[in-house]
DNA sequence: ATGTATTAATTCATACTATGCATCAATTCG
DNA sequence: CGAATTGATGCATAGTATGAATTAATACAT
């Protein structure tokens, strides 16, 4: 999961990072759609053909760690511990994911800009919802790997979709009315608990 | 709801069938991306630009009716029964959409068309989840009208998103397994279940 | 019935996303 | 050091989507 190579790595990796600076200021400076590919390649010094080497498209650049947190709550339904239960997994899952964009997305401001934007364009909400349902599918396979003998395939991705959906849903109304950070998190717990005690 | 002139609105909706039509022909013989915009509107006897005026994206002329089902599930929300309770009124609204689907796109083979395409065509795929998202929203604000001292917002969409995210995602699952339409209903019915548990 | 207002459809122009392909230049590796 | 790998570039192009101006048919008021 770490680097291979040493310095063609490392320089690939910093040019991604400027495309996503370059992304995240121009976004933030003129907004989304009058932000072109064209532009944020120039702003990070590359030829356009190379931000299309590093993301599929223009929104990727906005969920470039998504990965990251998906990979956090896979292992922590792996990693299952002791005598914990169904729902316990799955919260504790679904806390790892929303931990990690609290403590690395959310002082960079990235998180904001995100949120933003995904009640705003809908070309990166749609993204963005693509996103989850393929996580959800990782994470529907990795539960039924936990509990083999209680959930059957469409029972684990009914969970997982439920969870995740109610999670997001909560989450954007929560944003859509205003609300700071706080609120939206407490929006996202209460939405797991409800989720969470249909299976306790 | 029903039609407000005549005539033209008559032969609006023609040409908009007409490309609906045509742009299903052409996907099922030749797959989604390799049928431009530029061929179904020529395959419907129209100009390109019309192809634009009738619906947002390529993605929506298969995505047509969507709005139909919506509208039932908020009528069967809004006309809650006598003594019925709130896991009775989600469940019911959602079978509204489902049967809808069932007995208007499935003979037609749109239904089978679009889950197979959904599965497979990434653009689509987000476009329809986008759909679903919005969808939600509609649904919550019906729901806490229709329940108003025993919802809060966000609980409300808290609980539509774990309904429709259930759902989608468990006939998704069935779907890419290679179950048929009677085993995918299943599945939803299956998810449903399991969420309007969660609120008994 | 006639003139006026709407509006669906067309035509033309254009911005932008995204991909394919050949090439260059830097790095890795034998 | 020489060869292979690979990140970045330049060029060309298909295709989606939108804007603006125009045409022709329908709707409507008198």
């Amino acid at each position: 999961m770490v680097e291979k190579h040493g310095l063609r790595e490392r320089k690939k990796q910093r040019t991604r990072q400027a495309l996503i600076e370059a992304a995240v200021r121009l976004f933030e400076d003129k907004g989304y759609d009058h932000v072109t590919v064209a532009e944020i390649a120039d702003a990070a010094e590359v030829s356009p053909r190379t931000f299309f080497l590093h993301f599929q498209a223009k929104e990727d650049v906005l969920l470039a760690n998504a990965d990251v947190r998906v990979d956090l709550a896979l292992q922590a339904i792996a990693e299952r511990r002791a005598g914990e239960r169904l729902p316990e997994v799955l919260v504790r899952a679904m806390d790892q994911m929303i931990a990690n964009t609290w403590d690395s997305d959310l002082p960079s401001g990235l998180a904001a800009l995100r949120a933003r934007l995904a009640a705003s364009v809908p070309a990166l909400q749609a993204r963005l919802l693509q996103r989850y349902l393929t996580a959800q599918t990782e994470l529907a396979q990795a539960l039924q790997r936990a509990f083999p003998d209680r959930l059957d395939t469409i029972t684990a991705s009914a969970l997982v979709g439920a969870m995740v959906g109610a999670v997001s849903a909560s989450a954007l109304t929560a944003l859509q009315r205003g609300d700071g950070p706080d609120e939206v998190r407490n929006a996202m717990r209460q939405a797991m608990a409800l989720v969470a005690q249909s299976v306790s």
